[in-house]
Formats: C-alpha cells, structure tokens, sequence
DNA sequence: AGCACGCCGACT
DNA sequence: GTCGGCGTGCTC
C-alpha cells in the first residue's frame, strides 16, 4: 500500500501538493507536523502536513519528501479548522494562513550549497573567467552559498554559471536546511543571597564605602531591580551604572553578586507575589454577574463601558474565574495598547501565567510561545496579544476577550490573510465551544446591530470608575470665532484660556489633530461646508491634477467649485494642518512650558513610544500634541484638559465609516481627561458645532449615534446591513488596469447587478509604480455569502485566463473596513 | 510566490 | 556576438 501526505506550502496557491511517503514515516507522521518537501526544479520549502491518506493522485507522481521536521505535531487539529475557515471566509490559500501563522523561524527555507567536485580534478584552461574565479574561491573555502557568488561574481544571475561547472562536473551542489531557531542564554545577576538579611547588607555596604565604584554597581542593582521589579542583565546592569565588565566581575567573584543565566523566554515575567486581583465595585460587579448571565444563552457578549469605568478589572475577575479550570485564555488587544501600562498591570495579577505576543517580539520569542501555548503550559495559561496572537496553537480555551473590540486595526490588510481578528477569535472560540467577550466605551456598529440582532449579549457600565464625572465637553464654534478674529493660528481663545488655567494649575494638556487623508477635502472657509457625493454618504476629494471633485466610492465627479455650494463664499480651502504645525503653535503660544508631539514620525525608533509616554507620565511634557495614537490604551492620571483641534476634517474624511469613526475617536480621546478625582474638560473645535455626531459626542450619547448612523447605512446600503468585499486590481501598465478593471467589474455586474460599484481609482492610484483600481462587491443581507464568493471565484478565474489580464495582480479583501 | 525557459534589444 | 530585460508556464 502505497502512502500519502498532502500539504500546505506557504505560498499563495489554492491547492494542496501531495507527497510520497514509505509506509514507516506514515506510521509515524500526524497532521500537523512540518516536513521539508522538495518544490520545482531546486527548492525545498517546509511544508504541514495536512492529511494523510493511500489515494495515488492521477496525473503526475508524486515526489518523495525530503526531512521530517518535527517529533510531534507543532499545530492542532481545531487550529487547521480555524485556518480552513479563514483561507474559506478571506478567499485565501491555506498557504497564505499558514505564512502569516507561523513564527519564521518555524518555517526554514533551503540553501544551496557549492562545493567542489572531490572526484574530479578540473584544469584551470577549461574554465571560463567567471567560472574560474568562483572555481579558484572554492580552493580557499570548501564551501559557498549563493550569496557568496553574487558577491564575488558582482552578477545577478550566477545560475548560468553554476549549471556550467555543474556540467564540466567541477561542482556539487546540495541543498540544505537549517534550523533556524537557537535558545538563547542572557547573563544575569542579583544580590547573593547572603544579604538578604538587613544586618548583613548594611555591613556590606559599609564595607564598599571604600570602593565606590562597587558601591555604585551594588547601589544601581538594588533601584534597578526596585524600579522593574524583574531579573537584572548583566548588560542592564553596567550600562545603567557606567561600570565596567570587570567591575561587575569582581563583584561576582567576591560573591557580593551572584551570577546565573536563564534561557531567554519572550518578556517573561519573572516578579514573584502576584498582587490579589482588586476588589470591584458595584457597577463592575454588576457588569461581572451580567456577563456571567448573558454567556448562558449567548456565545458572545458585548461589555459597553464609559471609558475608565473600570472594565480591565471585569476582564481580571472572568479570567481569574476560568484558569482555576485550568483553561486557557486569550486576550486580544490593539497592537498599540499593548505596549503599555496594561501589560504590567495584568502581570502584577496573574504574575507568570501571561505571556506577551506582540509583531515586536523576535522570532525567537514567537517561537518559545507558541511552544508555551502548544504544551499547554502554565506560563502561556494567559495570552495578551495582537491580532496574530489568533494563530496560536490553543488547546482548551476557555475564553476570548477582545479589548476596544472598534478598533480597525483588528482587521490586517496587507498582505494576505486579510482577516479581521475579532471576527476571527469569535470563530476560534466557537471552535472550543467557549465564549466571547468584545469590550469598548465606543462598540462599533457591526458589533452592536449584532447585539440588536439577538445575536450577541449585551452588558453596560455607565459608571466611570470611583465615580469620576464624565469630562464637560464644549463645543467651541471656530468658524464664528474666525469672523470675530478670535482666532490665534488654530487656536481658539477659549482653548487658550482653558490651557492657560489648566497649566497654571499644574496640569497636563492633550492636543488632539488627526492627520487627515492623502487627497484633501475641500473645505469652505466661511461656513465650514464640505461638498459631499450624491450616491454615497461621503465628502468628495479633490484632485489636483485633474481640478475636479471625486468620490471614492461611486465614482462621482464633478469639476472643482468656485464657490461654496452652502453660501456661496468664494474662500474654499484645502489645505490641511498636521500636528506638526499644531505643536510649533502651542510651543509659541506657552513658550515657558515644554510640549511634546506624538504621532507617526517621533514614536518611530523601537522604544520612541514609551519613551513619550514615560515622559509624559513623569510631567517632563506639559501639552502633548498628537494623532488617534494618543487614544489607545493610555491611562494619565494629570490630564486636566483635552483639546480636539479641528473635528471637521475627521468628520469629513471620505469613507463610509467617517461618522462612526469620529464618534469614537473623539469620546475615546475625551476619555483621556480628568481621570482621577477632578473633573476634565474637553474641547472640541469645529467649524459645525451643529453636526449631529458633535451633539451626540458632547452629550455622550451612543445609543442616538447608532441608531442615525444605522439608519445611514440602511439607506445606503453599507455595513452591517449589506457586507462588502473589495477588490483590487493591480499592474504597473495603466491602461491594462484600467481595461481589466472594466472587464472585471463588467463580468461581476452580469452576475450582481447593481450592487457592483465602480471600478474607481483609489486616493492613491499608484504605489510603488502599480496603478491600483477598486471594485466593490455589495452584498445584501439575504444574498448567501458563500455563493457570492463562488461566483467571485469564477469571474476571477475567468479573468486571469485571459492573456493580456494574468499580469495583473487582484487582491481580493472580504470584510474590508 | 519563486523560478526556469525563452525570445528580443543594447552593450562589454 | 552575449547580457539581461520580462512574458509565460509550472510547481506534487
């Protein structure tokens, strides 16, 4: 009986390659494990396996597999399921679920490896110059990679080459695979133990007095270790003291330091008591009993919290509740909030049982995790994580929570699997028949229409925590105070005069300026009206190339106006203001007084973020001036005052989901204010202070968002009433994306309709010398999605069968908002 | 996606 | 004459 295995390669290919195995490695091999499978003419790719099975597939032979990789399973039967449904519901390949699932280092590549012909003897006459030099390197060194040839040849291409000695037999060539993963050993020191006692450390001290240096080292061990409230590295240690290596050294050798090394495992916490989870009070325990309620008739419960109501300590409590039954839990976050206070304060909690997973993380520390969670050990019991942290290879999750479950940055765009991680947990939680909790001060529409719908619980806390009133938000009208040339730069009086009272009382100010979108709205200077698209509930943007007016969507334009269409001033604008120009305005305002920026730019180097904030949080920064960065996650306790610069051009920005976003931008920023015992003030400035989501957002009021909101997405036929899949065409001709794009959308409407929208060309029409064209699929609520994603399927093959369109690159995005 | 094969222009 | 551009087709 002859035996096979098919499996995924991490390539973007729709099938599965089915390999040859002996009747022993059948025995042996489970899905799931990795093997290294030869691929083409010269490749080895590692592959996982999927199935194993005796159907002799028809049409070629299958190849044999070159290495068994793994002694055990490295991913779970429920995770290729989780994967399956990705790859089936983000029209993806498996391989492309895979890719993005693994940790690298799980998934090795081949190297060819060059080396002489030891049987035979080659004379330098018969060689070419090129082939004479590589030849003649291979006297010095047994053995060359690729890389190496490129070098010393200074060529691209050095296959030619290689196939030539190949043929003269002066070569051998062997494709190898390396392991890429090494653990890793970091020196670390404490204090001998010897002076744990207070007597003895004091005489050690006294006698160090005599060597200061050493005192110094011993001194920055104690605040260091006081401060971090984790293991000192050695390398920590001396360049926190300025000491030298020897110095250290000594200290070791005289046994005031101990020296021990532990394998480096991710940012594993390794503080000992971990602090009793705090005590809730009644709104948290209310919420806590409610949630505990809704999760006996609903798999997924939506926890709508004020900001600051406390809802960390809920997620405390429910977590506490299912790693007594020796469950698993993950706990997704925003990728941003995760570098921050939250964290630390769920270590102090749950001390070893969290484990971080994190894109800044190395390979390694991926690798050590994904281990952790697949031996179900206990430090992993927890995983706080990013979006990816989805992949991992769970084996009894007990829960999922979701935090800020609006943000969009759950959802990955590029590359392939474009999956929403939200989404994605709430299926993986299903899998393990365990429940969801999505938790937000701003839920976004979807997940509360779902919660309409019956669908998911639903559990408010209207309460901020330690009863701390809600920030007074005022709306200040700039428009008016333009005519009245009350105006400052960007800076209203009233915002200066709240800024001048916060400082002066020695509070901390937070700026808010969204950096607005590539293409420009225009804007009318005296009314502040934005010209909007007929078809679609989106602002037009203006194109300076062409002098027109676009709309993204429908594809809508109309020639640049003169004059407003609202009042008919002839002072229409579009230029915008960042952040930049915010600060440098601040800083002239209250020159005394040191601000800050954060935004894209200053938070780029690896620690640039914390760094901010630290400082911020140490009051070294006064006014902070920053983009939607500032809303995430971050708890300072001294923000007196918030200050939205401009609410316009967010409320304008051209997408569907414009309202909704600002709505929760701005309450999420709002909430950064007075979060302690006094009250925080917020202001708002606009050149709309009537525009219903300002109203709703000074008063609070989500419930009146939703629904207008709502009522918005009915009449045009957006999320979550109809789903939408975008897709992309790609190709660096310009009139072949425009010719496809048209055939593409031409096909696709013989099948939907009129729920095909464009094609159209994005903002940014060209990337990286690709023109890009849109197509939108809309997709109503009673249309079965999986047959709508076959017919897509078929109109997409029929496209790339077609010779002039296979250049062209199509990305196709399901769920893309 | 890679990567080889194959067919045309511009240079040592 | 070759080097190298990228169109085309294939990978178990």
């Amino acid at each position: 009986m002859q035996h096979y295995i098919d499996v995924i390669l991490p390539i973007p290919l729709e099938k599965l390659f089915t390999y040859s195995i002996t009747a022993a490695e059948s025995e042996f091999l489970q899905p799931g494990m990795r093997v290294a499978v030869p691929f083409g003419k010269s490749k080895i790719y590692t592959g996982l396996v999927f199935k194993i099975h005796q159907q002799k597939p028809v049409g070629y032979d299958a190849k044999d597999i070159h290495q068994i990789l793994d002694d055990t399973h490295i991913t779970t039967p429920t995770q290729l399921k989780h994967w399956q449904w990705i790859a089936d519901y983000y029209m993806c390949t498996l391989g492309d679920v895979l890719r993005a699932a693994l940790p690298n280092s799980f998934l090795l590549e081949s190297e060819t490896i060059i080396s002489k012909n030891p049987d035979k003897i080659i004379n330098d006459d018969h060689l070419k110059d090129d082939e004479f030099l590589v030849y003649e390197a291979l006297h010095h060194q047994s053995s060359l990679k690729i890389q190496d040839l490129v070098s010393i040849l200074d060529k691209k291409n050095v296959f030619p080459i290689i196939n030539s000695l190949l043929d003269k037999e002066a070569i051998v060539i062997q494709e190898e695979v390396y392991e890429k993963y090494k653990p890793k050993l970091v020196r670390y020191v404490k204090l001998n133990s010897q002076y744990a006692d207070q007597v003895k450390l004091q005489d050690l001290l006294e006698e160090l007095s005599r060597a200061p240096k050493q005192r110094d080292v011993v001194m920055t061990l104690f605040s260091i270790s006081a401060q971090t409230k984790k293991p000192v590295k050695v390398s920590e240690l001396s360049e926190a003291s300025e000491a030298s290596s020897a110095i250290i050294k000594t200290l070791i050798d005289k046994e005031v330091l101990e020296e021990y090394h532990i394998q480096e495992d991710r940012v594993g916490y390794s503080g000992d008591a971990n602090e009793d989870s705090k005590t809730l009070n009644k709104y948290q325990e209310k919420a806590l009993e409610e949630i505990k309620q809704t999760f006996e008739e609903h798999h997924i419960t939506l926890l709508h919290g004020v900001t600051s109501s406390g809802k960390t300590e809920v997620y405390v409590k429910l977590i506490e509740d299912v790693i007594a039954t020796g469950k698993q839990v993950l706990y997704l976050l925003p990728e941003i909030a995760l570098t921050t206070q939250l964290v630390t304060r769920l270590e102090t909690y749950f001390g070893g049982k969290v484990s971080v997973y994190h894109s800044k993380y190395s390979a390694h520390e991926r690798f050590e995790l994904w281990h952790n969670v697949l031996e179900n050990q206990p430090k992993a019991q927890i995983v706080l994580g990013a979006r990816s942290s989805i992949f991992l290879p769970y084996h009894n999750l007990g829960l999922v929570i979701v935090d800020e479950e609006h943000e969009t940055s759950f959802k990955q765009f590029d590359p392939a699997p474009r999956y929403h991680a939200r989404d994605a947990a709430i299926v993986l939680a299903s899998l393990f028949d365990s429940k969801t909790l999505l938790g937000s001060a701003t839920p976004s529409l979807e997940s509360y229409y779902n919660v309409q719908q019956g669908k998911y619980g639903l559990v408010e806390i209207t309460h901020r925590f330690n009863d701390v009133l809600m920030p007074e938000i005022e709306l200040v009208d700039i428009q008016d105070k333009h005519k009245r040339k009350r105006m400052t730069g960007h800076f209203s009086d009233r915002l200066i005069e709240e800024m001048t009272e916060a400082l002066k009382d020695g509070h901390q100010i937070i700026l808010f300026q969204n950096r607005r979108g590539f293409s420009p709205i225009v804007e009318c200077n005296t009314c502040g009206h934005a010209p909007q698209c007929s078809n679609c509930d989106v602002s037009l943007t203006y194109h300076q190339y062409k002098n027109e007016l676009r709309c993204h969507y429908c594809g809508y334009h109309t020639a640049m106006l003169k004059t407003c269409m609202a009042c008919g001033s002839v002072e229409l604008d579009n230029k915008g203001f960042g952040t930049e120009q915010v600060q440098e305005e601040a800083q002239a305002l209250f020159p005394d007084h040191k601000v800050a920026r954060m935004d894209l730019d200053t938070t780029r180097g690896k620690f640039g973020y914390e760094k901010i904030i630290r400082a911020f949080e140490e009051k070294e920064i006064d006014i902070l001036v920053g983009t939607q960065m500032l809303t995430k996650g971050l708890d300072f306790r001294n923000v007196k005052l918030v200050g939205i610069m401009n609410a316009d051009n967010m409320l304008n920005f051209p997408d569907f989901r414009a309202h909704e976003r600002s709505f929760q931008l701005m309450l999420q920023v709002s909430g950064r204010a007075g979060r302690t015992d006094e009250r925080g003030k917020v202001l708002i400035q606009t050149y709309n202070p009537h525009h219903r989501i300002l109203q709703q957002v000074s008063t609070n009021n989500y419930a009146e968002m939703f629904k207008e909101q709502m009522d918005e997405r009915h009449n045009f036929n957006y999320p979550p009433i109809f789903r939408l899949i975008k897709i992309t065409l790609k190709h660096k001709d310009f009139n072949k994306v425009n010719i496809g794009a048209e055939w593409y959308a031409t096909a696709l409407r013989q099948v939907f309709k009129s729920n095909i929208l464009g094609p159209e060309f994005p903002p940014v029409s060209r990337i990286r010398n690709q023109f890009h064209k849109n197509i939108l699929v809309k997709i109503p609520p009673q249309q079965s999605l999986a047959k709508t994603k076959k017919a897509m399927v078929k109109v997409n093959n029929s496209f790339l069968s077609i010779k002039e369109f296979r250049s062209v690159r199509v990305i196709l995005n399901v769920d893309n908002y």
